[in-house]
DNA sequence: ACAGATATTCCGTTATGTGGAACGGCGCTG
DNA sequence: CAGCGCCGTTCCACATAACGGAATATCTGT
């Protein structure tokens, strides 16, 4: 019953690029954990397997075959090879040639959760975000807290020089951000310590990994209103970060990155400032729901 | 074996709000259709089933019960119920209490399809819509052609007056929008011949629905290099479109959408023209590949 | 020509998904 | 307040449909 690890070109991956963020406190750095957050043996569905097929996209690899996706999602080359037949009849997987790559079904529906929906969150968010990036010249950053991490849900930026690589739909530790940081410090103190408990993981020399260290950081945002991240998350690149809060609870963050020096980080401030303001403005108007 | 075809209040709502795209010769203005294109009665697997209930989440309502969902999706209650347990499991879905909702794995995931990854079409298309809405004052869309349909891929735009209801994600027939005529007056016969016989569907009274008349109006747009959308897909709202165009081929489209008069057109042509010759270049830089 | 990696098909076995029926709770309305 | 209708949820006997090992076909590089 128990499934054979089989991870040989997997762990390959999973070594090199960016770690995967979900490996807070897990020993072995292994490819993209499986979608099941509790790795107890539950008996796995037909469409659990196929989800699980899915997950396996993540990665720096966009396109995979039969026996790669096979071995990522740890199962039977033949019923991977069934599975994504039923994938690619709904258009969730496409195919060219042998191999698979995620499909256009995929993107329709993943434009449909709750924060994308005509005037959910980032409809609102376009402009203040679209405006933030042409008064600085710096990458704009719209992003939602999940758990421990922070989702990057919309970006702005200058396209050539592509310095941060984040892209929405992208997840990081929300204690290596500005973003993560914005939105804790205005989060429940279960959340936060939800987080804390979780393990501050260190992504440069510059992360606050000391629980201590961390939550005076975090009344330090309190009082300021706004969360400097200086070079936390990766070397050379810091940002401010502003969150938006309607009817008293943080809903997302906003955020202008750029170099750490040769940056008016004052006057960045109060751009970052005013569009998270305008955010939580405009989103009140429409009360939809978020995520 | 037949499948019962109970579509109380999924009727209801199909025929209310925006008509769904996808019904261009279809009599009956049903819900939003099954996600197999050929209604043939091929035996639906587990996972079949279960990506049918996801996309029993296109149409207006953002949250859904069971029951509901059962009906959409065309399955029993009990069925329907574990399913949803599957993907909520997966984070495809969510639950706040006994209703369901698109999940946050599914935006994930639909972020990493060909054209949205880093230095992706979207990534690198976003900094020239941000400049073609903040010079123009004028909603910019970024859209690709899938069949006969143009998918939108990102949008910016001025927020507060959401004339506008494109949202990235959405999908509205080729024939009838900017975007649409730009990619297919540049796009092989095979391919205009397939959506001319797929059959023109008339939104508004401006829409042009006759072969010959399309025909001739694409051949106008390949010689001007621009489409223009006159109200075409929606009464009150017009736009120019560029296609963007890499090695020869189409790969998307870049708009300006507005209201029809009180805008001084020629000028924001010459902005789209630019907005989408700067993508194409810088797509060109790093080949990458679109869907 | 060969080795090793793929993708794809086949098929006997049985685990797995199935869906009707029943239960308990909620919000109507007569 | 009892009745009704709809809801989400659970149960369970049945047989379908998912399973995965092994065989085959195809490809790539040397």
């Amino acid at each position: 019953m128990t499934r054979p690890v089989n991870n040989s070109s997997a762990a390959r991956e999973g070594a090199g690029a960016i770690p995967h963020p979900h490996l807070h406190a897990a020993p072995p750095p292994e490819f993209p954990v499986s979608l099941c957050p509790e790795p107890e043996d539950r008996q796995m569905t037909s469409v659990g397997k196929a989800l699980e097929l899915l997950a396996a996209f993540r990665g720096t690899v966009p396109e995979l075959g039969v026996s790669e996706l096979a071995r990522r999602a740890g199962m039977p080359k033949s019923t991977a090879f069934r599975l994504l037949g039923d994938l690619e009849r709904a258009g969730f997987v496409a195919r060219s040639g042998a191999k698979y790559r995620l499909g256009l079904s995929l993107f329709e529906l993943g434009s449909r959760v709750g924060f994308c929906r005509p005037n959910g969150l980032r409809d609102v968010a376009i402009h203040a975000l679209s405006e933030l990036h042409v008064h600085t010249g710096l990458t704009a950053h719209l992003a939602i807290l999940e758990g421990a991490d922070v989702v990057y849900v919309e970006k702005v930026h200058a396209g050539n020089p592509a310095r941060v690589v984040t892209v929405p739909g992208a997840r990081l530790p929300a204690s290596c951000t500005g973003l993560g940081k914005a939105m804790l410090a205005f989060s429940s103190v279960a959340i936060v310590r939800q987080v804390v408990e979780a393990g501050l993981p260190r992504r440069t020399r510059n992360s606050i990994t000391e629980p201590g260290r961390f939550v005076r950081e975090l009344r330090r945002v309190r009082e300021s209103g706004v969360a400097y991240d200086r070079e936390e998350g990766t070397l050379g690149l810091s940002c401010v970060a502003a969150p938006v809060i309607v009817e008293g609870r943080v809903i997302a963050a906003i955020s202008a990155s750029g170099p750490p020096h040769g940056t008016s980080w004052p006057r960045i401030e109060s751009h970052v400032r005013q569009a998270a303001s305008a955010v939580s403005k405009a989103y009140a108007m429409n009360m939809s729901e978020v995520s």
